[in-house]
DNA sequence: CTCTATAATGTTATATTATTACATAGTGTT
DNA sequence: AACACTATGTAATAATATAACATTATAGAG
């Protein structure tokens, strides 16, 4: 059983390119980035996303179908994410939240749910477009 | 211009299949069981469904890519939707969500977002599966 | 009424995103 | 070495979504 701290060939690979980027990255962008490195074909990347996500080392931007590094080391644990996104300058950002998910989890337990994870996504203007 | 109120021919088609379902649709489930009237082609399935999305009549389950009718007659006004998903009986269930509405535009203020609307899914077991 | 602008529709092709299926290679355990 | 298991490599294809363009319907303006 692979362990949570030591990340594959592959997975590294992969963590390595979105921890780099300013912004969301698509997985056949990914592709295209790490043919150097000898990763060819889609279901390599595909595996190594699906893995980083189980982690909590990064999410999928459902809406986009793209993903970014974590920037909550809690996640580690929750895995729920919460994202702003910014329909102008299509800026992504990750949200803080310890608070959201204490409110949201809580709600969850309300309507009677056993919750293991959420996935948030704001969507208007950031600060600087607005 | 489009009045709200009244929708054109094939996004009365589409409408209509989504809220006689009992779970989300995919867009190309919707296509194949709207061919029989006359809808042949995914542009015109895609087509219905942004503008029915727009007008908040029916919300799209980012994480399923797919598409339910609205429960709440409020996202009209804000588009916001909350779903719980099962991941075990893959129920998804539209919140009631003028509590988290307020809860989260007030947090997205605080960010210093200006806000539109907000995507929320929720996963775990639902009462039954767990 | 009829002209015109716009929205809606129809159609073909193609782009983008994701998975299946199977073969090969590494890794640790007994 | 034999084994179970994880990871990797590869080809093919499935599933989701859009581009581009032609045609038809509809609502107002004159």
């Amino acid at each position: 059983m692979q362990r949570q701290q030591n990340l594959t060939k592959n997975q590294k690979i992969v963590l390595d390119i979105i921890e780099k980027s300013t912004e969301p990255l698509k997985a056949y962008s990914i592709l295209s980035n790490v043919k150097k490195k000898g990763i060819n074909a889609p279901p390599q990347v595909y595996r190594a996303l699906d893995k980083l996500v189980d982690m909590g080392k990064i999410h999928k931007i459902e809406s986009k179908n793209a993903f970014v590094a974590c920037q909550n080391s809690n996640c580690k644990v929750s895995k729920a994410a919460a994202f702003s996104i910014c329909e102008s300058c299509e800026e992504v950002t990750e949200i803080d939240n310890s608070k959201i998910s204490k409110y949201l989890s809580s709600f969850a337990d309300k309507i009677g749910m056993k919750y293991k994870k959420y996935n948030l996504e704001f969507f208007g203007l950031c600060k600087k477009c607005k």
